[in-house]
DNA sequence: TTAGATGCAAAGCATTTGCATGGTT
DNA sequence: AACCATGCAAATGCTTTGCATCTAA
């Protein structure tokens, strides 16, 4: 794990409180976790820790680029853990019916930026994008 | 206008304040307004409205498809007035070194909207996507 | 007349911050 | 030892809600 040297890099130290939050992240990498979520699962665990400095900690690990920060739009940011490697970064497909929240990769936006900096003049850096419809549990039911 | 019409199509009645609040956001339909900006111009208009209110016409406007809710990550909720016809809707680009937020028609999807059904059983009824990165102002300067 | 709308202030949430204490390096 | 990190509670900022009053239809 390079989260050690990830922080020594920036004179920030590694404590037990910023190793839980991160381990709870990766054990639920497939998950989308807000702030409070990590808080109850450490708790839950006897790893009882302050809020704020879940809080804290969440921006630590964002800055570091080891979690990334994710808004579905449900009232408060969510996280998960970065991909290794930056080329498969991915994006969120949320079911209006069940709520359910599935990746998909990220390949396909190629051709988007090429045009947006054509008839713009602008660079894209990152982008986000969230698709809203129906999965296919769903949109195999009824009604 | 069809705010009447619209508006009495679910009970609702047509008021000063309703009408104030759509008529700034079409006055300003280039920008991205909060409710807070809202409720500023309509005081510096001699219009001044309860913020409750503002926030209460916010969420009626948008369940009438009037305007929409848009989400820049800048702490607080903004609205756009909604594009008559639904085929031309539009995403943002955001420029990250000075925040300015333009728009860019919506007609690139549709590709990744079919690969996702293939893949994932996904159906697609709506998208938000966000690009960020540099405008061309900014790309233009040093440094 | 009457259901719906407004305004104000209080309440709600997610998130941040001040400050004294505790822990890494 | 020195500096950074934590915890708690208070504070913040956006948004919502309760309730009495007002108004469009």
């Amino acid at each position: 794990m390079d989260l050690k040297s990830k922080l020594s890099d920036g004179s920030y130290k590694l404590t037990g409180q910023r190793q839980a939050v991160l381990d709870i992240l990766l054990a639920n990498s497939g998950q989308h976790l807000s702030a409070d979520e990590v808080h109850k699962r450490l708790g839950e665990k006897g790893n009882s820790i302050g809020i704020a400095t879940v809080y804290r900690t969440l921006a630590l690990l964002e800055k570091l680029k080891l979690i990334r920060r994710i808004n579905l739009d449900d009232g408060c940011t969510r996280y998960q853990v970065h991909e290794d490697d930056h080329k498969h970064e991915h994006h969120h497909m949320i079911c209006q019916r069940c709520g359910k929240v599935e990746d998909f990769p990220d390949d396909m936006l190629d051709e988007l930026e090429i045009r947006v900096l054509e008839q713009y003049g602008f660079i894209v850096q990152d982008h986000r994008v969230k698709l809203y419809g129906l999965c296919r549990d769903c949109a195999g039911k009824k009604e």
